[in-house]
RNA sequence: GGGCAGUUACCAGAGUGGACAAAUGGGGCUGACUGUAACUCAGCUGGCUACGCCUUCGGUGGUUCGAAUCCAUCACUGCCCA
């Protein structure tokens, strides 16, 4: 994997790069749709290159772990040939399911075991394994099994935490550094960056990963229930000390608002789960701001769904015929909406990055920022 | 014509003398959702001058300190017998 720097912002830290995987390459900043099972929820892969113009996808370590399961994937010859998506991917460890299952999981020295949510069973994951794992989904971005350390943690938990995420990241680098892809492309391992909203912590997690000459570098453990300005906080001070040579990636943001804040403070790839599912809960991202699909005020909207949108569904369709197939719970009202929400997401981070390029992301960003945190 | 069962909030449907403005579902309204246990979850859903008050359980009239609940009667609905 490569990355080219192309422009900095000359007012801010928002940058404008390029990275090279063998799968393609990918203009940042970028927004990677999550598609955590193999999939893109409601949405297919045509749609996902076509319309959405998506670059990069997520899977997740865990979940295609559980399901199909190794022997398939490895059969089928790696997530990309399984799920026909020939573009770069990247694939979460499963160290945010060690934050978000924490009731059906046990941390220790050697790993996390964790309860199936599906069925109950037990499985174990250690950092090798994680690493075993992602080497056979084979998504050319790869990241470190971390522990997702909850945002209202307190600095004794976090210490510790952040302690035994450093550890095992060691261990996943050994892994990594001992393996490779089964099926003859080139993989990269991201660290992550945690440390909670402690900066002494978040410093010295960076200056650590910083002297690893990873390939890419992550920030994790935000948005996970801190104040978002510590969030911003974080980001800037960790940022400060990540090489400026290789690609950022803030992991699980955000919101429209939080990518932008994030941008200027030089972070280059995002992923969230927001578009879909909240799209799939009637919540909807424009140009003008937040709609909420199911209010009875579109009940008589004929308009389109967005005038000048992003993708083909937002003048085919109107207001009011989303807010009916939503309301009336038809699979096609959830595809739509995802459809249109990625559409949206993809195209702000690409506005962002065109106005980087120009030069005048800086002028640009307090005006959309004010028009997609409106409420409609 | 006779017999039986029934009529409760937007809909369905509990409740059968006081803890009832009335269970529960559905529908509706409003929120939430940030490396996806999520087509999910939460609150509200008679009115008001709102820790209290007012008007409701087919209509009317009774019994009772007190009625959605008991009695009488009328209306309507369903099923059965002629």
């Amino acid at each position: 994997m490569d990355f080219k720097l192309i422009n900095t912002d000359p007012k801010s830290n928002a940058r404008a790069g390029v990275i090279t995987t063998d799968h393609g390459d990918v203009e940042t900043p970028i927004f990677m749709p999550v598609g955590t099972v193999g999939s893109v929820k409601a949405v297919h892969i045509n749609e996902l290159k076509e319309d959405i113009k998506a670059q990069i996808i997520l899977g997740n370590t865990y979940h295609l772990y559980l399901r199909p399961g190794l022997e398939v994937l490895k059969g089928a010859g790696g997530l990309h040939k399984f799920n026909s998506w020939n573009k770069p991917m990247l694939t979460d460890s499963g160290g945010f399911q060690v934050f978000s299952l924490s009731e059906n999981r046990k941390l220790s020295e050697e790993g996390a075991e964790f309860r199936s949510h599906i069925d109950g069973s037990k499985h174990f994951f250690s950092p090798e394994k994680a690493i075993d794992i992602q080497r056979i989904i084979g998504a050319d971005i790869i990241m470190a099994f971390d522990e997702c350390t909850p945002g209202d943690a307190d600095y004794a938990y976090a210490k510790r935490s952040l302690e035994l995420t450093e550890r095992w990241l060691n261990r996943c680098i050994s892994r990594f550094d001992e393996t490779e892809c089964p099926y003859g492309h080139s993989q990269a391992l991201f660290p992550i960056v945690q440390g909670c909203v402690y900066p002494d912590l978040r410093k010295r997690a960076a200056e650590n990963i910083a002297s690893l000459g990873a390939d890419g570098n992550a920030i994790g453990g935000l948005a996970v229930g801190e104040p978002t300005e510590k969030m911003y906080e974080m980001v800037e001070l960790v940022n400060d000390i990540l090489p400026k040579d290789k690609p950022r990636y803030l992991m699980g943001v955000g919101k429209p608002e939080n990518m932008l804040e994030a941008i200027e403070r030089g972070v280059d790839m995002f992923d969230c789960i927001m578009p879909t599912r909240n799209g799939r809960n009637g919540q909807i991202f424009t140009k003008q701001g937040v709609i909420n699909m199911r209010n009875e005020r579109w009940k008589n909207d004929f308009s389109p769904i967005e005038e000048d949108g992003a993708s083909f569904v937002d003048t085919l369709y109107s207001k009011a015929y989303l807010r009916h197939l939503i309301m009336s719970n038809e699979i096609l009202g959830l595809q739509i909406a995802s459809i249109h929400n990625l559409a949206f997401y993809i195209w702000l981070i690409s506005e962002a990055r065109k106005h980087i390029i120009a030069g005048d992301f800086s002028d640009w960003k307090p005006n959309i920022l004010e028009n997609v945190t409106r409420r409609l």
